[in-house]
DNA sequence: GTCTATACACAGATAGAC
DNA sequence: GTCTATCTGTGTATAGAC
């Protein structure tokens, strides 16, 4: 799938994706019709990553965001109980799409190292479409109170897991040169990462997602065994 | 250099270091006797760097930052007009260092491999003895005034374009095969800041920093041509 | 040089009108 | 559902004693 088409997919999926959030936090969400409801989730979403990537989230308040919303203080809280709860949404619904966009990309995919070329693809793809909310989670995270902190450690540990494991699966297929996985699938994860948080970068020297994806890629391929140094 | 002669090269210079501080803001600073000053401004840098890295710069009050360094609040002002330099203090001592302890490895090095080789361990050992700052400078980058955060940009891509450059050397004297350098290099700082943005990962895989120098080396040298996936 | 006590501004959060 | 007006806590910064 090239890239526009998957911006399309991933656009389509967006209302459910605000549907779900409403659903998980139904406890505070006192606004009770559907359409207005998911309406303006989104514009305080939108406005929030757009504030707290620029200042951070502490730095961000809720006179900003009100501003930038276009919505008054009072009602905001008729959305989230508090700025900690909005930080939570936040953080589920940005790990909920990773997780599920990831899983679909591979269920068609047999080959082994066709997996390994289209997880790494797919996560730049969903990070280039996702690039507020990708910044967001990996600056934001060690804000959490603990127990959300934890899920994003795990979460981060999951995909990296995956690329692991989709390395060793390439190596028994032959695929690929043995090594060590784990370290590679690290270094690989540090790459991906790159992309959305130096985009004002690469997006300078007009590299564009596809160039990023064949270079990671290229590296990964090549590496063919440890050398003495 | 093994690591461990590394790490006592650089705690010698510690002391320059602050001296070298205070008198960039002398304007700010009402303390004279420079013992005391140093003394205290250590103590006050490393309580701001593990508050900070704890729960962000914009979110550590000065009352904490007064108890974590065992000063009042007022004792505090005598070292800084207020947070906005604070910060300014801490991002501007941490690029002097990278930027003179890179060039003191890179000159007695002629071989290009060898600089290459140089460079990248030289960057992680520096990452690893002093992982607070580059984590604190990496992660409150965006948060400085324009003009301070255009310096640590530069600072940046200054770091990123003497990897390339290295590279190009390196291609020259026909050590590595050709390659689109500036993207290498954007790739290799990519594996250099996972190593002390992620240390709880890499500490708690007992992989050390040599492990991990050998693995990006490994990377850059086995990268041979761009291939066609 | 360092402390305690305090001024002042502004943050998050809510009440109640519309 | 959304607004404006307001409460209350907490942050930065300073004044003045020691």
């Amino acid at each position: 799938m090239s890239y526009p088409e998957f911006k399309k997919t991933v656009e389509r999926a967006r209302a459910d994706l605000y549907r779900e959030t409403l659903e998980r936090h139904a406890g505070a969400v006192r606004v009770k019709k559907e359409a207005t409801a998911v309406r303006n989730l989104e514009r305080i979403f939108a406005a929030a990553l757009k504030v707290a990537n620029e200042k951070g989230f502490a730095a961000m308040t809720l006179r900003d965001l009100s501003t930038a919303a276009g919505l008054s203080m009072g009602a905001l809280y008729a959305y989230f109980s508090g700025k900690e709860e909005l930080l939570a949404m936040l953080q589920e619904q940005h790990r909920s799409v990773t997780r599920r966009i990831l899983e679909e990309s591979l269920r068609p995919v047999q080959d082994p190292m066709e997996r390994l070329r289209t997880a790494v693809r797919t996560h730049l793809y969903l990070s280039e479409a996702m690039q507020p909310w990708f910044f967001f989670a990996y600056m934001e995270a060690r804000h959490l109170p603990a127990a959300e902190q934890k899920k994003s450690m795990e979460s981060e540990l999951a995909t990296e897991k995956l690329l692991a494991d989709l390395m060793t699966e390439a190596i028994t297929a032959g695929a690929l040169a043995p090594r060590d996985c784990r370290l590679a699938a690290s270094l690989t994860k540090a790459m991906l990462q790159d992309w959305y948080l130096k985009r004002w970068k690469h997006a300078g020297r007009r590299i564009t997602v596809d160039d990023y994806a064949d270079a990671v890629l290229a590296t990964i391929e090549n590496y063919r065994e440890r050398r003495e140094i």
